[in-house]
DNA sequence: CAACCTTTGTGTATAAATTACACTTTAAAT
DNA sequence: ATTTAAAGTGTAATTTATACACAAAGGTTG
């Protein structure tokens, strides 16, 4: 949220400075959430970065974030900043963890619970405002403003295990895929290589991938079969999704 | 923290009247951070608790918790809480979830962060200083003041899920311990009936428990061997902790 | 249109892990 | 000496995980 702290600062309560002497109650902190958004293109998983137009910060990548309004749930926050910079609503979103050290940023305490969201590259536009926001490789990702790579490192952590014992991977994927892009999306999460068809088999005995009937266009060989996930299905038994173990 | 925030009020700010009229920035809100303890006591386990003195509140249970102090750590408030309540450093501490719907404390808009915390039963007095502060068994918690309910309920998921994956149940359990008393205390944690010999040969196979040549003293029945747990060879080689899927 | 290239799609044998299950041993209590 | 209650122990059956290779499909190329 750091780089458009800077702007409502400007618009409704001027700087830091005059923040810190209005409020007299210390024990009341600045609140922000910082969204981690993954996508998955070219077969690398992605994460959505803005360029921090912080001085201390300068040219340094931050997360997506925005300060909390005072009506307003943590999660709706989270929603509200992915909205505005994807255009997307209703994907997966979920809390993470809260950042709150003392100096973490460098004008006033800002603590930041930070969000995980999943989402399909394909099916938004980028809205970019003032800054560049731009898809980066994760691999890619090493240094970035405040404590983000700390947050961003957790939630990478937090996806890895998750993706293991949640079906999340499919919002990464478009609606119709194939077991090559599913498998391409396990590995470049985990960051393993997997077994092709001990993976097909798992997924195939889990039941719930529907067969589209369908094949992939404008392959340069032989094109595989497209399946959709079948998320009725696993409302009703989610008992049986057999976790990936690999 | 919601009891103490009275007190604090009193004391530094008056109320929390005040408070908003103070706070001419919006953005800001007050911080606490709430410590779901957990303990394990005649095979049950248990949660401390403390009786709300909030007027909205009257006789309800509600967690232990305390504003977050403007240069404190999140992790640091936390673990300041545990300590004046039971004396004990040093503990299991981990933070669980982070709670801020914007009316979820009757006052004023207070965003907690909550703490799960296990610690040995029999180490530690506790330290009741103005309302009742007491074990209860986690089955028997049913109503509780604020979300206090719900920010238990999520605590108790995530130990039931974290003590499958990590070691922790022997923060709860004295340094001496029987396999009788360990299965006890992951049924409790579970809430299941484990088989006894597939339970031991589990942990066994694992080797983290050292046999310390010790037995039970004062049961009426055949003792058991006592054992503790290799920290050190966990800390070594952590992959060899292969889970309790049971 | 034939040869080639790349990826799809498929099965089995082996090893490892999980589950179900019952009797003898020990020490304390009576 | 007998009773009581839990400790301690092994095996067979089932399920799950792993390792591994070749034929088929469709597009591309000369």
């Amino acid at each position: 949220m750091e780089e458009l702290l800077a702007k409502k600062t400007g618009n409704k309560i001027k700087t830091f400075r005059t923040i810190q002497s209005e409020v007299e109650s210390n024990y009341h902190v600045a609140l922000s959430v910082d969204c981690v958004i993954f996508g998955f293109d070219e077969n690398k998983l992605k994460v959505l970065l803005i360029r921090s137009d912080l001085k201390n910060y300068e040219g340094q990548y931050s997360l997506l974030g925005d300060l909390v309004l005072p009506e307003e749930n943590l999660d709706k926050a989270a929603y509200r900043i992915l909205k505005e910079r994807t255009g997307l609503s209703d994907v997966f979103m979920e809390q993470v963890h809260t950042f709150g050290d003392v100096n973490r940023h460098p004008a006033s305490r800002v603590v930041t619970v930070a969000y995980c969201s999943l989402i399909n590259i394909q099916h938004h536009k980028l809205n970019i405002l003032d800054n560049e926001l731009h898809w980066h490789d994760v691999e890619s990702v090493t240094e970035m403003a405040f404590d983000h790579k700390k947050i961003f490192d957790t939630s990478l952590c937090q996806l890895q295990k998750r993706v293991k014992e949640h079906p999340l991977g499919f919002s990464l994927l478009p609606n119709k895929f194939s077991l090559r892009e599913l498998q391409n999306l396990y590995e470049a999460i985990l960051n393993t290589k997997l077994d092709r068809r001990n993976f097909r088999k798992k997924f195939f005995s889990m039941d719930f991938l529907i067969d589209l009937e369908e094949i992939e266009k404008d392959v340069p060989h032989r094109p595989g079969k497209l399946y959709k996930f079948d998320y009725a299905k696993f409302d009703r038994s989610p008992k049986k999704w057999a976790g990936i173990a690999f």
